[in-house]
DNA sequence: TTGTACGCGTTATCAA
DNA sequence: TTGATAACGCGTACAA
């Protein structure tokens, strides 16, 4: 079934039937109801396929999300869905692998898709050196800044990881602890991880204290290497009375390796997540992390990319305030 | 950035272009050569909408996910990409909303994409009986048995939720509990929770007991809705000393109400919840679950699809033992 | 081994 | 308001 086979039904030509079915003005009303008639009658969908590659210009705005199993990304897609269907743009969701170069991948969709805008859910300032200048549409970075980048239709929102950090640490050191341990990404590929272990090492400098790397454990983002992580820190003979963890899932593992050891949280080692996850609040103790500004990325990011795109206003950057969620798992020494 | 213009640039024509791109045997390796110095060069990749549109069949595998927020889906999705990695199937991975239907969705990629199969992670009975027909590749349900639906290119692999309930509510029972709550979704609108509360019933009667229909509430799947549910229950005067909960993000959510109720898990009630994810390893206690079997449903359902691909064996229909995990939520009395 | 020409299903342009 | 027709970028017979 094709508009071919619609056009004959309905008895209509080709370029009715398609002005039909996308809403043009020029059609009589007496046209269109013929053409829906067939349409409701055989359950027909346009070939986005054939749409696509004939189209100058889409209508739909696009969403890449560098890696599938981020609940915080998750819940910002949450947000976007929920923000643009009251919209006209229909969303385009792309999930990719955290290794992929999220703007190569915006370059292939930005010609097949033709979308009027993009969403970047994480980035790496490396690939949109390589390779955004081939993307002409409108964009946001959501997650990270793209300031110093230049791009003129690039904009950017994002928390100050290097302040949330600082404050998680802060928070610590205020409480009285001395002896940190700090689990995070790897520096020399993560920006975030980068911007946040630069907030610890401020935060000890204002504390005229040191920041010695021996604090800093590399892991991956999940439960799991949280876990492992700190338990070889343990073995190694780590001692701490609070641990920094740059993601609550960290946080979350980092937490089972602790009280392997026969130790208790927050009596014996406090520990500060990141990101504010739902599953923080239903924890015991109920996990202390620096919240992401979930709904405020979102909404910022998607009033700037609708305002390049509508009103043509050139690209900006927003840093949205975090918060330090204070909850059960830190204890004052 | 089209064929056209590598064909001018390679100074070879069209024809040798695509055939080299699409690794034709009938190529010279001088041919190869220059026409892939310009891809380097460049960067070129082919535009799917237009390969997609003219190609009679493609090679790929489409996997039809319902619902994005679902970690158990998750945790699948990752399994598949590793199993097919391995061949030479590339997969598309489709996310629909959970009130979508699966097979109109499918439906309309399989005219698009023209996958070899299609795998349905997911999916209602209701939604089957209605549209399946004019899916003609090879499929497989997974997570729900297609067995009674009688299609020939239908496969299924589920987990055997009616079982998998009762051993969960008998372990419970045989711990010694008699006032249970279960907490799961809507039975008129989900086939899982329909099954996974026959289960109860039958565990019920083997007891000697009637489930009576008040331990019953319905909830979303989600921590807040458990939490929520749990706490009305209790607000209501609900009296228990166990809680089945369908899914680990209720029963997540409910031990946090039972917390707030000055109630200990699992000194004053035990908990039981279904999937067996990642994160009940990380609570305390640790989560007693019904663990899914999910590397087997993995493997058995690609395994049962590239059967029915590659040597056209008929629909079959497996069901994969499930196990209990027994770990520290639930309290002999 | 290579080149040419046609068609996939749709939108867009133009003339009627 | 409608209809005919030319693209869009690619794969593939078929001819060379």
């Amino acid at each position: 079934m094709t508009i071919k086979d619609l056009a004959r039904e309905s008895g209509y030509s080709l370029g009715t039937v398609s002005r039909v079915l996308n809403g043009h003005p020029n059609v009589s009303e007496k046209a269109r109801r013929a053409v829906m008639a067939v349409v409701e009658a055989q359950g027909f969908e346009l070939n986005s396929n054939a749409k696509n590659l004939k189209q100058s210009q889409g209508d739909s705005i696009l969403i890449v999300v560098k890696g599938r199993g981020n609940e915080l990304f998750a819940s910002m897609v949450e947000q976007y869905q929920d923000i643009f269907s009251r919209t006209a743009y229909p969303l385009i969701i792309d999930y990719i692998d955290e290794l992929d170069s999220e703007v190569r991948r915006a370059g292939v969709l930005c010609r097949e898709k033709k979308p009027l805008g993009v969403l970047f859910l994480g980035g790496t300032h490396h690939n949109f050196l390589e390779e955004f200048s081939k993307i002409q549409v409108p964009s946001v970075l959501v997650t990270g800044s793209a300031r110093n980048l230049g791009f003129g239709n690039l904009s950017s929102v994002c928390a100050d990881d290097c302040k949330g950090a600082a404050c998680a640490v802060e928070h610590l050191l205020h409480s009285g602890h001395r002896q940190l341990l700090v689990l995070g990404g790897d520096l020399t590929r993560s920006d975030t991880s980068r911007n946040r272990y630069n907030g610890c090492v401020e935060a000890f400098r204002r504390y005229g204290l040191d920041f010695k790397d021996p604090c800093y454990y590399t892991c991956r983002y999940s439960y799991q290497s949280g876990y492992e992580t700190m338990k070889r820190a343990l073995d190694d003979g780590a001692t701490c009375t609070a641990v920094f963890a740059m993601a609550d899932v960290i946080a979350i593992g980092a937490i089972r390796a602790i009280r392997e050891r026969g130790l208790r949280v927050p009596e014996d080692i406090s520990v500060v997540g990141y990101d504010g996850l739902a599953i923080g609040d239903f924890l015991q103790p109920r996990l202390s992390t620096v919240a992401q500004p979930i709904e405020a990325m979102a909404q910022r990011s998607a009033a700037l990319l609708l305002e390049q795109i509508e009103r043509h206003m050139p690209a900006s950057h927003e840093t949205i305030p975090f918060s330090l969620a204070r909850k059960e798992s830190v204890r004052e020494i």
